[in-house]
DNA sequence: AATGAATGAGCGTTCATTCAT
DNA sequence: GATGAATGAACGCTCATTCAT
């Protein structure tokens, strides 16, 4: 019976972070009350000050691993020194398929970073940016350096492009995951292999070159 | 002299909603309190509840005026039956151009609709995504057409390419307003035609075709 | 029956500070809850927050009208131009005297000035505290015009003096009114008039010139 | 090697009521939490319970011990059989300078006995009172043993006379020594020795008698 | 002796909403 | 139309205390 009650420190807070997300995801962070995360990981409500300092660092705490894992993925992805534009084209589809998978297999955390935390205190939404201002900076990075090496016009104004194609892809992930509702429960119907290669397409030649 | 101290129940009626919308974008929906919206309003609690049914009403109210008023916008664009690649790219420049001019001219109704509504309760950010689920379906209209009429390759999927491109569109008018901060404050270092311009050359060429 | 609700702003808020200050006298400041308070009122809690900002506030205010009362009191003693030593003493009898009634009218107000309060947070202590600084400064300014009109002796130090009969006068109301275990409900067991001259005789001769 | 890191069990229950008593002194014992003695004194929560039952129980313990400590300087006082009243001068000032001097010597246990722990539960103040209902008793002792050696006047009630005196000495220790705000920090102004001499000139003669 | 995770009652405060006037 | 006092549920958070280890 004792083992019941003994839970590693460690479990209990990946416990606490999951239903956390999770409610953050399915209500908002705002329709989220703590007693509501206790009430379903079957602990006291002291039990969740013991592990965070209050709900916003809880909240902070979830992105900030997310952004973690997120980039990890991300990182992957643009490594190599591509010498045509078909090989640029090629990463840019892998990249951007990494993307829509992690996204598909981290609903809650996507839904959190995409919307329900936007609309939390400025400190929760800020976090959330910065992971998109981090992923919209790489994508930039990735531009110039293929600019340089004559893999693209020279005429074009990289900031506006990547702030383009950057909100494109994030954009999209929202509606294809989350339908036009943005709704937790949503199913895509598209596969992130097609989404990938379409944003990647459309991001390389425009609608017209398809 | 009565008459000149009166205020008519429209004024009145849109007098709570522009203070309404002004601090629901400053602080968000869940932030602002009703008693907020009065105090500077220099009306007393019970008369916003005369004019709305609750806190929320008034966020749809203002919602779907807004809606209103930028599908105004919107729906002047691609009217024309365009002959030519050319002329098509010129029409979706200038509705571009429309949508990042209102969205210019009114950074409350915009940041309310893409971000500080998100985070409020499922109604009103439903509300919110509907707008945008509208534009969408317009711009897959036009694809459509286009497509009939030859001025598109046959193989794309109009579906996913507008979802892209519409995306493409009302997440870069997020960042371009707000910063990367979504800061009501911020100021936009692009002009809207620039801005417009770059989106709709992006959206017909690609970054190869610049 | 509405005759029974409708109660004039004015007396709810004497309502509720009558009922604080009983329970601060009677529990102390951080013993007494805002719901205790409300509760005894008959009111709901948020109605104490619309006449207090919040609890804090509520002990001030208490604090500040009872300083300005007892002060009040107390301002109409000294006025006089004394000639003699004797005309001296009797108007600190009457001081004093003056003090101990109004302290035996307003237990709960000195109870709270004395001892509840002085455990509180800083500021309500520091609230209660002015109240004695300006009893001491008020009697220095009385010994420094004594001596200056020669009915004291030169050589003594006002400045304590005046710190040693307010804090005997002071110490003495509280073990006098709330008997050794400082008791809200403890009965004095001499009059008010005994007590003043007693203490007025004490600071004038000491215990040798009885 | 162990016997140089192990702490004594005495050693630490001493060291949790210095920390104790500090932070009751600082802050007030209300505002200090459990968890705030057991972060500075770096042990676990769990050992404050081992050596003591509760926080009250602490707090009565540090008054308990302060008060024999206090009252075992008071003790050596008036212990010799005055003769005159310029003696018994000598004595009272001899005894109001070992009250002054442990005060200042022991600023933390004054300011609890005086002033912090009288906002505190009703047990803790009824402890510190009795520290000076113990001194007030001592003085009426000497009181009546003076009248009774014809040393002072017949007439007098011993009672409240030694009851003002106590208060005086008393209150004037707290607003000496913690000045006007009752600040843990505040440095006095005057000397021990100053201020027990004004102290027992009052006391035997008066203010006209200085 | 000592740890530290866990408890749970309680607190101060907020705020959308109601309603008699 | 408009007022503003009143409501009461809900929330985030604190903290003295317990207890298995």
């Amino acid at each position: 019976m004792s083992s019941q009650r003994k839970i590693e420190t460690v479990e209990r807070k990946q416990q606490l972070t999951d239903v956390a997300l999770s409610q953050f995801a399915l209500n908002g962070y705002h329709k989220t009350a703590v007693s509501d995360v206790v009430k379903e990981a079957g602990v006291s409500q002291g039990t969740f000050y013991w592990y965070f300092r209050s709900k916003e660092e809880s909240a902070l705490y979830i992105i900030e691993e997310g952004k973690k894992e997120l980039l990890k993925v991300l990182e992957q992805g643009y490594r190599n020194e591509e010498a045509t534009v078909e090989e640029m084209l090629l990463e840019t589809n892998r990249l951007f398929y990494d993307f829509f998978t992690f996204a598909e297999e981290n609903r809650n955390l996507m839904i959190l970073l995409l919307i329900k935390g936007v609309g939390a205190d400025t400190p929760i939404h800020k976090a959330a940016s910065e992971t998109f201002t981090a992923i919209e900076k790489a994508s930039q990075r990735n531009l110039v350096r293929a600019r340089e090496l004559n893999l693209l016009p020279q005429n074009m104004d990289v900031s506006i492009q990547s702030t383009l194609i950057t909100n494109m892809v994030i954009g999209t992930i929202s509606s294809w995951l989350f339908g036009p509702n943005l709704d937790i429960n949503y199913k895509p119907d598209v596969s992130a292999e097609k989404m990938a290669t379409s944003a990647a397409m459309l991001g390389f030649y425009g609608i017209t070159g398809y």
